[in-house]
DNA sequence: TTGAAAGCGCTAACAT
DNA sequence: ATGTTAGCGCTTTCAA
């Protein structure tokens, strides 16, 4: 059986208390004693049970993450810098694949405040501000990543999305197109909603008629960003440009391009959204909005722990600035150097 | 402050004996007593504390993921069906990032052990398979995934990569290729090896010889492929066909290509290994090697889990096999038609 | 500086 | 069918 506090205690012939103290670094113990006790814990092989831990002081030291799906590159890499934050800090990271389905994010919700988690990071749909109010009634901490929660106050970390939009648009408008298309992932989500303001600032910016049919609406993968790219390349009066609200969806209008032999950027510029690892592995190359994706991570679990520390209960958002990541799927129309 | 069994119990007039039971659905309870505790507990909005029932019960339903890497795709891939299945099943899963690096491995081993998760699922390195001892010793239930470690009695789930070296490389004879690179990932992995006996055998079966100088090794990312390549592709005489052992290399390879002006597969045939998503989404797509990912996420987590339901102490080693998927980066020499 | 003892919230014998 | 009670392994007053 593996050894307990009662065992390295008697072993070392103190009681429970000084163990624990030891252990903690608590109060206050002879060095003679603490270095018996440390001893003793090595040599028996000792280390605390950490459920026993959290049950009497009340941190698990557990962190869930819920996602849309951690198999999207985006998410991935998200995850990725959100684990390793939270490991310099001394948590753990459970996932929660949600689909952006409320049922699954209740569920997962439920669950995780069930286990005793501290903090839980949100980067996943939220069409009902209900399941958060579940959390914020029962005090778990919360932050937001990536995504606009109206009207409540809970901890943001975001991206400024109308300025994307802008970066985005402003770069194709500069470029000489004119007639430019966007692709939006979901009216539902409030960063697509800002992104779209962005594109028709930067059109009204530069003079340009802003054209209901030039909005098309998809889900967020590279099949259906080719399916919705599609029907755009296929009209008689084709765009000379797609604004892709992420890069999945670009890559799947670069794909439709490709499959209608239209060449990118020669006949069509695209730009995507994130910046993930995919813009630099596709041909052409994606120009993109990149997200600082490692900052918001880091700033999201950074947050957290210091709601958890029961700091400020002050709740505050961060947003960070994107920026525009020129690289080879875009060019004036017709081929022209840029102005 | 959150309702425990003991107000539940207190509210119903009955002992928390009998609220546990009605709970748990274990023991005899009346037909009343039963529906007025759930009654109460809906009521009150009771939910059990997991972590004092783990710590009672020592099961936290928690199981430890480790693997290299989770934002790349393959493993983001693994994960995410590892974690559909474990839901399934009532089992959260905590990610652990190990840059495949042995310290970071034990790292959280221990902290895992001591964090009570029922199970471990080892998708990472293990260059020591001493690391392994530590929890086998202390019968923490593991699995391995597409890992080979030798001598060691622990279930694993593997596809199987010998196959898998041939089927990539007697494509690519059978198309007339000749003069065939491999590029592994790195010869500390038993798949590594294995896939490059499997392409021998295959060179052997087709009495081409084996030249050692056409084996190239790197690690797993895409620059790194792109190196190694680009060195094999400077050679004045250049292979005619690249083996990569996994779709990040083999796209590094087609990239490596590209930068030099050698179409693919024109002039260059080029098979990658895994199967991601990332193949039908580069030009040319790309042929490869396809692990059934979502299997061998599965079968995993139902080895774990037989394991944790005291079945068998029999270990089992369940190969999954791997087939080839032929897509557009891969012609005959020269350009001729498949024989 | 150290220890006794009362929890933390639940499970599981064992009684009744 | 229901209740009593002793843990599970640790933290934390409060005394000594």
């Amino acid at each position: 059986m593996k050894p307990t506090i009662y065992d390295v205690a008697r072993e070392a012939g103190v009681s429970i208390a000084t163990v624990s103290k030891v252990i903690n670094r608590t109060g206050k113990i002879s060095e003679q004693t603490r270095a018996r006790v440390t001893d003793i814990m090595e040599a028996m092989g000792y280390a605390p049970n950490l459920v026993a831990t959290a049950l009497s002081s009340k941190k698990t030291y557990m962190l869930g993450l819920l996602l849309p799906d951690i198999s999207n590159p985006y998410f991935a890499e998200l995850a990725r810098n959100i684990e390793d934050r939270a490991h310099e800090l001394g948590y753990n990271i459970v996932i929660c694949n949600t689909d952006n389905r409320v049922e699954k994010e209740r569920d997962y919700l439920t669950f995780l405040q069930q286990k005793g988690v501290d903090g839980v990071l949100l980067a996943t749909g939220l069409a009902h501000p209900e399941s958060l109010d579940l959390l914020t009634d029962r005090k778990l901490p919360v932050t937001v990543i990536a995504r606009e929660v109206p009207r409540s106050p809970v901890n943001t970390v975001l991206v400024d999305d109308y300025m994307g939009g802008l970066l985005a648009t402003s770069h194709l408008l500069r470029l000489g197109h004119r007639d430019i298309a966007i692709i939006v992932e979901s009216m539902d989500l409030e960063s697509s909603r800002q992104r779209l303001k962005g594109y028709r600032a930067a059109l009204a910016a530069h003079d340009v008629a802003f054209e209901g049919r030039r909005v098309a609406v998809s889900d967020f993968s590279v099949a259906s960003g080719m399916d919705v790219a599609g029907a755009i390349l296929d009209a008689a009066d084709r765009p000379t440009a797609v604004f892709a609200c992420n890069d999945l969806l670009a890559i799947g209008t670069i794909q439709a391009a490709r499959a209608r032999g239209i060449p990118v950027p020669g006949e069509l510029s695209v730009v995507g959204f994130d910046n993930t690892f995919l813009c630099g592995i596709i041909d052409p190359a994606l120009t993109t909005v990149g997200q600082p994706i490692r900052e918001l991570g880091r700033q999201a679990v950074d947050l957290l722990h210091k709601q958890m520390g029961g700091e400020e209960p002050a709740r505050q958002r961060v947003v960070l600035l994107p920026e525009l990541v020129v690289r080879a799927s875009t060019q004036a129309p017709g081929g022209a150097a840029e102005a």
